[in-house]
DNA sequence: TCATATTACATAACACTGCTATGCTTCGCG
DNA sequence: CGCGAAGCATAGCAGTGTTATGTAATATGA
């Protein structure tokens, strides 16, 4: 029909726009394109204007924190493994505070919640192993019980990103995450053991 | 020295900034003073800016907040009163949930950080009862568990302040904060009971 | 008591924001 | 081919928070 656009583009802006978060400036309409060479009409052409963008970034977020819930390799251990994605996204939140607080701050569009639900069902399949392993109480509801270990990580993510929490606050997950998975069903020194083990995966390096 | 400050004024802004922010329209300084008779100055007269006034307007959140807390009269069971404490937490998130979002979504300030605190104080008051009352093993630092059961009250506050969860999700408090109890070493039906009993003071007249 | 200085406040202008109207350019497609 | 639709640049508009300037009111010291 006419002329088309370049993918390029969208992603160029996308990904200054996430910079320019990371480095704490404003995120403006002006500034996004200042140096890029294209106008501020790019932004209307491949976002239909700041909402837009806003938008593509918080899905840009989820997408980033669905790469990194899926780098973690199941192992024989599924406790573990809960462990392991609770550090995973708490690491993420904490490497991009900005980018997580953008993905929260605003009232949820229909296309980030089905994002959203996306990370949650990573969380439920582990709790199903879980379960089959005999782990947790055949009457826990894994959906429940993926919810409330995500309201966990939301709550520390969001409290540390904000800054009322110190980083190092970071650890009270592991004692919340025990009590809770005990709690289901698990027995409590193995589960102790196995939630700092999928912990200490992620957070050792660091 | 000269004319002096009419102190009416100033709570007539911030409550009319409330009721805004209440009926979901956006906050404006020309909004702010429109119809009041005031004018636009006096938003810098009274809180240096509209930076100030978010900072008003979330101290006063704060305010609010201890407010509720204090409201909570101690009985006889530390551990109810402690899910009391959640349960008016919450209640009071859900009232005003854009208040409780401007809260905490922007940075903190120190003043903030002190307002935080001392309704955190609150919970690690009670918790030390409990551990007085040897609900709780000695082992337990009361600011921790405090601190955790903040966190439990803030992510569930938080996501459906936002928009991911829904207001019943709310209900997931009761065996979260269980399960931390528990942990912490309260006898798990007694623990069980406590908090239901707590919780439903708050939640059953809704 | 009264002059003075200081403060509250109103008006208007400024820099910035996101957005839209208007052309021009460019290329896909019949 | 050529026509028309889409990308895109320019400029202007309405809105934002902020600041400069002038004026009126009033606490304060002599």
């Amino acid at each position: 029909m006419a002329r088309t656009k370049d993918p390029a583009v969208r992603t160029l802006l996308l990904e200054r726009a996430a910079g320019m978060l990371r480095e704490r400036r404003p995120v403006t309409l002006r500034g996004l394109v200042e140096g890029t060479g294209v106008s501020t009409m790019a932004v209307y052409t491949y976002f239909g204007g700041m909402d837009g963008l806003w938008r593509a970034l918080r899905q840009e977020g989820f997408v980033r924190l669905a790469a990194r819930l899926a780098a973690v390799r199941p192992t024989s251990d599924p406790v573990r493994d809960l462990a392991a994605l609770g550090a995973a996204y708490l690491e993420n939140a904490r490497e991009s505070p900005d980018l997580y607080r953008v993905m929260f701050d605003a009232t949820f569009d229909l296309a980030d919640a089905g994002q959203a639900d996306a990370t949650l069902l990573r969380l439920v399949r582990e709790v199903e192993r879980a379960k089959a392993d005999g782990r947790f109480r055949d009457d826990v509801e894994a959906r429940d019980l993926a919810t409330q270990s995500w309201m966990i990580g939301h709550g520390l993510a969001s409290l540390v990103a904000t800054g009322p929490l110190p980083p190092q606050a970071i650890g009270h997950a592991v004692p919340m995450l025990t009590a809770l998975f005990t709690a289901a069903g698990d027995e409590a020194g193995r589960c102790r053991r196995s939630v700092q083990r999928g912990w200490r995966v992620r957070h050792s390096a660091a």
